[in-house]
DNA sequence: CAACAACGTGAGCAGTGCTCTTGCGAAGGC
DNA sequence: GCCTTCGCAAGAGCACTGCTCACGTTGTTG
């Protein structure tokens, strides 16, 4: 299974890899819309239609480059849940929505390639779904964390309506979280918010509108927290220079 | 100025219509991506180059279809600001939210267009920013009308940071909007985090994830009003039967 | 009426995704 | 060791795209 049958597999997975980088090259230059398939071949020193033997068509190299991209933001935001092991839950979660700005700004067009218009055919394939939720998985682990150190109030919202409650029971299940329904619930919309403020500024709502963007971003995710139920710290709540360093 | 001046102005403008109907059509049926002006010529009965006595170029075309779209959202933002007239601030909210959120389902290609990933050149030109902050006016002017009323209460959220403070002002002198500093802080996070909510739903990352999507969206908004500063009436929390009829 | 500008036409260029046939060289069974 | 099979690259080609340009036609205006 893992053995390297032979030199014809083992380049197989080179040449794959090379079309990808390639590819990705283009995507973070010129973003989804201007990659060509037959530009990737010209750079790799082959014909374009030596490249339909790796993926079946364009839409293909860009499902692999849309896993990619949610594997590589994932990572990043499960390295800051990672790093941020101790320090208050409140804190935590902007550390971990912080990574997920900063990764976004750094992959601006990879960003948009899962975050912004769904291009491909406007169906996501299966394969996509795994590594899509890795940062809402971060999210909740903070939560989490947070409850296992009773560190976890619950958000005094209203009571959840019928058709949120079913939904909730089903998330709890399947990620084996056993949290207040309120929190999964101020999770799944506090996850859904975090993209909205990250892709405000990504794509330039923001424009003439905030100009201190990292400040911004850092009270509206402290904002977040404290609606999800996670208690914050009073006195660390501007003081992010040894948490979050700048660059 | 306002007179037709001839036969020729008039044809002029019949056809420039025309021809953004016809787009308008073919990028809600196949998206943004497949809308070909060849194919809108073909439609309209006429050569493809003398499409570009009318529209310079592709994007521009895309640039006139973008604007249309941020003032048909805006004006149903609008109209629900309007139809709302004197019921609770907090119900106010979330009849604007549920407008917004409804005009968006009912053209994702649209939707995609304007806050999907930006696809022209990756500048959006400035005859977008006027009609793109109708959507954004229509929320500061529910909690203008709370104001008035006395039914705006402070959001408890920590101090803002010094750069948001100066943003705050900046933006509270262009508006001519006397709210409390939080309120309009509160109130531009609430406003990009609605088209987080929005945006998920529409480009299916709630997939699997929350199917109860009118109540999830109303439980949020509740929630999003609450963080402006919005005092929501008790008992009216779960009922958006009248105000927020089904389709 | 004549000059001009706006407009529609068709050919053409460079580029795209994708298919198909052809030939070559490595992998594996006898 | 030979031979068959299969994976792979090459090249031609199709249908399509955005866009340009020279050419007539036609409404507008001095």
């Amino acid at each position: 299974m893992s053995v390297i049958r032979g030199a014809r597999q083992r380049a197989r997975i080179e040449v794959t890899a090379a079309i990808k980088d390639e590819a990705r090259r283009q995507l973070a230059a010129e973003g989804a819309a201007r990659l060509s398939l037959r530009a990737v071949a010209r750079e790799l020193g082959m014909v374009s239609s030596a490249l339909y033997r790796y993926f079946p068509s364009r839409d293909d190299l860009l499902t692999a480059l849309i896993i990619d991209a949610y594997n590589a933001l994932g990572e990043a935001a499960e390295a800051a849940l990672a790093e941020s092991k101790g320090v208050p839950p409140a804190d935590r979660w902007r550390a971990v929505c912080q990574a997920v700005r900063r990764w976004a700004l750094a992959h601006p067009h990879e960003y948009a390639l899962i975050y912004g218009s769904p291009v491909p055919g406007y169906t996501a394939p299966r394969d996509t779904a795994a590594p899509a939720a890795r940062v809402g998985r971060a999210l909740l682990a903070v939560a989490l964390d947070a409850q296992e150190d009773g560190e976890l109030g619950e958000p005094a919202d209203g009571p959840l309506p019928p058709g949120v409650r079913t939904d909730v029971e089903r998330i709890a299940a399947e990620l084996a979280a056993d949290l207040p329904q309120p929190v999964i619930a101020g999770l799944t919309a506090a996850w859904s918010q975090l993209f909205g403020l990250v892709g405000f500024e990504v794509f330039g709502h923001f424009n003439n509108v905030v100009e201190a963007r990292d400040e911004f971003f850092d009270h509206s995710c402290a904002a977040l927290a404290h609606q999800v139920g996670l208690s914050s710290a009073h006195g660390t709540h501007g003081a992010h220079g040894r948490l979050l360093p700048r660059e």
